[in-house]
Order: C-alpha cells, then sequence, then structure tokens
DNA sequence: GGGACTTTTTCCAAGGGTCGGATTTTGACC
DNA sequence: GGTCAAAATCCGACCCTTGGAAAAAGTCCC
C-alpha cells in the first residue's frame, strides 16, 4: 500500500486535463478547462504550459472574448508522434495507426488460425503488419510514441502471466506474455502496453464514446464473447487478479444452452453471436438467415430487420428481452450511470437490440436502479479495441512509461517483510 | 468535480492510520503503523501526535526495543467518549453504545410494528432508546461523540430523500429523511449519519471482520433480505446513486419463486431467510422444523444441523448450493479478493451454507475468478449494522463532520455554471 | 496612432503535504 | 555516570495548489 503523495495529484490532474481535451469535440480553452476539471486557472496554465513544452498539446487559434485578451484555443498535438494499437483476436491481427490526437491515419489486418496462437507467431503477425504500415506511411520508428496490444484471454498483472487461449498446455511454465513483450519491445524499441479486449474498448468508450459523461460505467462488449467493463469514478476497475467483467459465463438459465466455456446456461451462450444464431436455429433449423459462419449470419439478420422482416424482429425482441434479463442483474449489483452496448454484434444490431434489452431490464431491476441508468450504444469511430489500447499506451506515456502501471506494489522478493 | 487537493492527502492518510490502529488485535506502535501504511516515520509521528492531541490516540505501555529506546504502544482512547450505533429495521429498533474504542458497551432494543413506520415514531423510539440507555451508564450528552443510524430502504444522497419503507405514501412529497435527521440533531445536538443496513454491516467488516485484510470485498448479507455490499480498493462503492448491491433482487432462477418484491426468481427468494423455509416446506410441508416465524424455523434447522439431522443437511446443502451459484456470478463479475457472508442467517446457518456455496460457486464461477477469493464467515463480534454505523459516525468525526460525506460536489444553486 | 479598457494568462508568495537525514530522547548496560 | 542503541522528533527541502497581483494581448475610442 503506497500511499499517495502530492506527485500523484499532479499527475492525476495532468492526465485529467489530457483526458477532456481529448473528449472534447473541438480545440478548447484554458477557462474551459478550468471549469471542467475544477482546478484553478493558475493550475491549469502551469499544466498546459507542461504539456504544450512535452509538445503534446499546440496552441490553435484564438477565440474572441469580447473586447479583452483573446482566449487561446488548446488542441492535441497530433502531428508530435504516432501511436499504434493492436488487436489480436483469435481469428485475426488488426492493426491502427493513429496519430497523437487519436485519429486513425492507416489500419493493416490478418487472418489467422489456431496454429498461430503462439508468443512468437503472434509477434511476427504483429511486427509484419506494423512494419507494413509504417512503410507505407514511409515512417521512421522515431515517430512511434507508444504501441499498445489486446490480448484475448485473461491476464495476470502481477505474475505477467497472459493465457494465450490455444497456448496454455504449451506455455504453461513459460512466461508466454513476457517472451511476447520482449519480442515487440525488441522489434520497435519500446516496451508495448499489454491488456484485454474488455478492458481497452472500456478504456476507448471512456475517452471517446458514451462513457465520457459517466461515473460509474458498464461497457457490455457483444460479440463472439460476452462481458463487461467496469469504470468506477471514470477509472477502469479490474478486480483482485485484474479478471473482473466475465458477465459472459454468468449463469442466466439454469441447466440451458451449453456454451463455449463448457458449462451451461450462460449469458454469453444467449446473447453472443453463437448464441443469437442458437436462437434463430431453435425457432427454424432452415431459416434462410442461418449462413455457414456466424458473422455472415449476423450481418442477414441485421439487413432482414431493416426490412422489418417479423421473423428477423422476432429474434432480435427475443435476444434483446434476455440480454435486458441479464443486463438487470448488472444494473442491480453494480448501479451504474451509463449502461454502454459495444462490439460488433452491438454495432449490427444494437439499433433493435438496446430498446428490448431496455425494456427486458425494465422487468428485473429495480426501479431506482434502472432510473438512474443512461442506455447507450457505443459512440466510439472505428475499432474501439485498437483504439482503447492505443489510449492505455498514451496513458502510460503521460504517466511516465508502462512501469508506471502497476496497482499495487509489488511484492518484496526478499522475505523482508514482517507480519 | 472538485479535485484532490494535498488536504484529502491528509485526511485519507491519517484516516488509514487510524483504522489500521483500530482493527489491529493489540496495541501498536508507530513504526509497525509506518510499516503497514507506507509512510514515513516521520509523517507517522506527525500524524500520531495530531490524534493524541485530539484524545483519540493514547499510549497504552512501551514495548522492549532491544537496548534502544522502547518502542510507545498506541491505542485508541476508548476513555475519550462514547458513540452511538443504531439499525432501524421493520420489526425492531436496536441501539447500540461503544466506547471510542468501538467496545460494545451497552444495548437497548424495542419491537416496533408496520404502524411505527413514520419518521416521527421512530425517531422518538430512537431517542427513548439512547436515552434509556445514557441514563443506566449515568452519562451526560456531552461524552457523546456521534451518533449513526441505520435505515431500510434505499437512500437518495443528493436529495436526502429516505424511503422508509411503509412511508412512502405518506411522505411522498415530503422530506422524511431530512425530518428524521432533525429531530435526532434536535435531542442530541449533534447530526446523525444515516446509511442503510447493507453498507453498515461492510464498513463493520472492513473495520474489524473478514474484510480487513481485503482490497475488493463483498460482503453478503444473509438476514430476512439479502444484499451484497461491495467495497473497492478498501472503500465502499455506493454506485451512481447509492444503490449498488441489490444483488437480492437478481433473477436466479427465471420462473421460480416469487419474492417478496414481486418479481420472480429472485435469489432472496432463495437464500433469504423466507427461502430457506420455502426449500423446508417445499420438501416437506409439515416438516417439524416448520415454526410459525422464520427465525425460530432458522434455528430449529440450525441445531438439527448440529445433530447431523440429514433432512437438514440435504435442505442446508440445496440452499448452500444455490447460495453458491448466486455468488459464482458475483465472483465473475467482481473479482473479488475476499466474499464475506454475514448477518443473522449467516451467523446460525453459515457453518453449513459457507463450504455448500464454496461447492456450488467451483461449479459456475471461472477458475481464475474462483481461486482468487477467500471466502469467510463474518468476523465482527457483536451487531454488524450497529457497529458499522457506529464506524461511520466516527469516520465522519475524523474527516471533519458528517458535512465531509457528500461524493459528488453538489449542484450549483445559482446558474452560474456555463456549459 | 496612442491611451483606456477589458479579459486572459502568468507570476508570486502563502499554505499544506511528505520525506530524508540530522538530532534529540529514552531506555539498558557496564 | 558514561556509553550505546533504537525510537521519535525536528528541520529544511521539495512538491502541489491557489488567490491575488501583475503582465499580456487584444479592442475601442478619441
Amino acid at each position: 500500500m503506497r500511499p499517495r503523495s502530492s506527485r500523484d495529484i499532479r499527475r492525476e490532474n495532468r492526465f485529467d486535463l489530457l483526458r477532456r481535451v481529448y473528449s472534447a469535440e473541438r480545440a478548447v480553452t484554458r477557462q474551459w478547462l478550468a471549469a471542467e476539471t475544477g482546478l484553478s486557472p493558475a493550475t491549469v496554465a502551469t499544466l498546459t504550459t507542461e504539456l504544450l513544452a512535452l509538445g503534446v498539446l499546440v496552441e490553435v487559434g484564438r477565440e474572441d472574448s469580447g473586447g479583452g485578451r483573446p482566449r487561446a484555443r488548446l488542441a492535441v498535438n497530433g502531428d508530435h508522434g504516432v501511436l499504434v494499437g493492436v488487436d489480436v483476436a483469435e481469428t485475426y491481427v488488426r492493426a491502427d495507426l493513429f496519430d497523437l490526437a487519436l485519429r486513425g491515419l492507416d489500419s493493416g489486418h490478418r487472418e489467422i488460425g489456431p496454429e498461430d496462437h503462439q508468443p512468437d507467431v503472434v509477434a511476427r503477425h504483429v511486427v509484419d503488419l506494423v512494419r507494413g504500415i509504417f512503410d507505407r506511411g514511409r515512417l521512421t520508428r522515431d515517430r512511434l510514441l507508444g504501441i499498445g496490444v489486446s490480448l484475448p484471454g485473461q491476464r495476470h498483472t502481477d505474475s505477467g502471466v497472459s493465457l494465450f487461449p490455444a497456448a496454455t498446455g504449451a506455455y504453461e511454465d513459460g512466461d508466454p506474455e513476457g517472451r511476447f513483450r520482449g519480442l515487440l519491445a525488441d522489434a520497435f524499441g519500446s516496451e508495448p502496453f499489454l491488456e484485454n479486449p474488455l478492458k481497452a474498448s472500456t478504456v476507448a468508450e471512456l475517452w471517446f464514446g458514451g462513457g465520457r459523461a459517466a461515473h460509474d460505467l458498464a461497457v457490455v462488449t457483444l460479440g463472439t464473447g460476452v462481458g463487461v467493463g467496469i469504470a468506477v469514478d471514470q477509472r477502469l476497475y479490474r478486480g483482485a487478479t485484474d479478471a473482473a467483467g466475465e458477465w459472459g459465463h454468468t449463469l442466466l438459465v439454469p441447466g440451458g444452452r451449453t456454451c463455449r466455456c463448457g458449462r451451461t446456461g450462460c449469458v454469453e451462450a444467449y446473447v453472443g453471436a453463437p448464441g443469437i444464431v442458437a436462437t434463430l436455429r431453435e425457432r427454424d433449423p432452415r431459416d434462410p438467415l442461418l449462413h455457414a459462419d456466424e458473422s455472415a449470419t449476423v450481418d442477414a439478420l441485421a439487413s432482414a430487420a431493416g426490412r422489418d422482416d417479423p421473423r428477423a424482429l422476432a429474434v432480435l425482441d427475443e435476444v434483446g428481452a434476455t440480454l435486458g434479463v441479464a443486463l438487470a442483474n448488472l444494473v442491480n449489483v453494480l448501479n451504474p450511470d451509463t449502461v454502454v452496448l459495444g462490439s460488433w454484434v452491438a454495432t449490427r444490431l444494437g439499433r433493435w437490440l438496446l430498446p428490448a434489452a431496455r425494456d427486458g431490464a425494465a422487468t428485473h431491476a429495480l426501479p431506482r436502479n434502472l432510473a438512474a441508468v443512461d442506455w447507450r450504444l457505443s459512440g466510439v469511430e472505428g475499432h474501439a479495441v485498437s483504439l482503447g489500447v492505443a489510449a492505455l499506451a498514451l496513458e502510460g506515456l503521460v504517466a511516465g512509461g508502462p512501469s508506471a502501471a502497476p496497482r499495487r506494489d509489488p511484492v518484496p522478493t526478499t522475505a523482508h517483510r514482517e507480519r
């Protein structure tokens, strides 16, 4: 338990300031920042000059103030460098290049299979992709300010062990994450920032999406897998072992459908993409909307719903209602002020799922908890996972490198601690 | 969003220090406090002299240090004054008197009925009980340092409106909580600290019970009602509208038993006292363990289980397994490092419920989340709710009065804030 | 074109915090 | 009584925020 020093206050304030510049739609003034953060104009001045000197912020013109000295407008200095965010999923690797303002510049994509699920192989894919992007943009490596990588599976901050989903057997005793981290550090000359997709997209919502105004936020990821990212007081909540948010494997229907995880009745088995497909199939095993792969099925469902096809709407109603009931539990326990639906299933079907879920939640959530919730679809443009993980890398940058990340103080290596 | 100043650091450190003195089993030394809090010896010295001057701490002897200056032992100055904690429940009012070390000195109890559920009536009961205790102990009012009251139902910090369960109709537009608060303030000359029982008992666990070592804690209350108190980073989590933890009304069995709240299949309907009785009755409507009131039934069940009565054990197994499944959901989402079972049902049946719940959780929780959890029965002696609410009053005292409580800054009354 | 005016921004000294290292305190021991 | 060792305190350094004074940077008017 390292206590907080006054330096932490500075770091937090600087960070808060920066985040507000980022999430504002337009360039902002010092006065607005002071009002927004609650800091005195004097402090805002000190912080901004610091960030201006660093090159992270720039003045972009001025604004009339009615007779007095015009207000300077501040914005993120996009040209100061680039950030890379990489999303390693089970079936693909996607890398995005951002300028420092986190505007997407370019991206690359590559399909992978289970045979690639090894640290070395994944690292090679990542390095190749990023190199390709750099070459295309004629960028030199010294422009790179930070790189963040989202890895599937659960990470363990303390031990640094990541569970590459298919590599658990092969790498049980090794340190796959450490190896991966090392390979990337060698290739790019700076430590990558690693996180899982759930947390990454939560950060993206917090910076740029529906969570900007939220204090206590739940970001529901609806993809092939399902989970929830939780933010308490605008900060990502990780849980004791960085494993919070495994809402997808929460029991919803005792003795229900078999889930990918082997258990039965998980939320994921009903509201994840395979769950939606299963619902469709249960209603009619020969439904023409059914395609070989789930992504195509979801697309078919979306376009059918767009045509007001009653069968598609009925399926979405059913799934949405189930989602709502599951969300009601979350709302009752966490009492968030904002719930955001994100990831690719939500992007394509959220238009229909969200209202149905809201109605479904109303049947089981407590009125007071329900009333507190602002329901939203993801407001993030582009790929939330890459963006979030790039934002995390940026955080590390501003805070002073990834070493500033650990949240608990490390266990002393020598047997020094008594009691 | 008021930013944190260095004063907040001081307050937090002082508070952290004090809490550690409280939750330590014996008197502590400055050195131990420094090691425990991570503060420098210099700072610990400043803080302790401050608290010694306040009269909250005292030196109680010294400890040999092997040739050097002996270490002074510090403890809470129990004689410095008294605190009162009151638990207003639906069927009773209980008041406890504590010394400043939060050792119970005396208590009073009174049964109430639905007709008493009015601010004025409840306040009168509270005042009478506390007066009685003060008279018995020949205490003068100036000895009273703080008073905390737990009220059932959900509170709303922002508006100050409390929902007295049966008074919602009569007081819909009024301010029952404000009225109640005023009546108590008049009677005792100091503002009472109000909280609900769920949060109060969570604080008690955090200070004195199973949560002392926890960072991310879930305190499960098993009484007539069921709920969970959540602490993040050793601090009580309240949620957006102070309504977090309504886990009892989470859906567990779709279309299942009807709950007190009118919905079906709530967790509470299975693992709360009425739920346990219902399980017993479902198995055998004429079971001799069934009594007219649920408390007697729970007692009968406990003593039967104590005699290894197989029917009682089977019921407890069933209830425990259900509890475990429900807890698994909590563990998956929150990833706590400690789960504590408390309140009166847990006190009497926890011995059997806890192991069964642990096993039940294993079937549905993710291995990593499960492995992180330390399962415990409440370690609080005495009545956790009164104790917790007295501790909250103490917190207010140390922080500088109940006014320091609000967590969000109040909305400015004048239309002064632009944008 | 230059002063008056207005509003923003910075400067400065005050005030609150923590901390490392020097210093004092407080015992035991010889 | 002097010496020694460990605990506790004191002190100056350093970091942070902030209110108010001062400076900066425009407009406006004569």
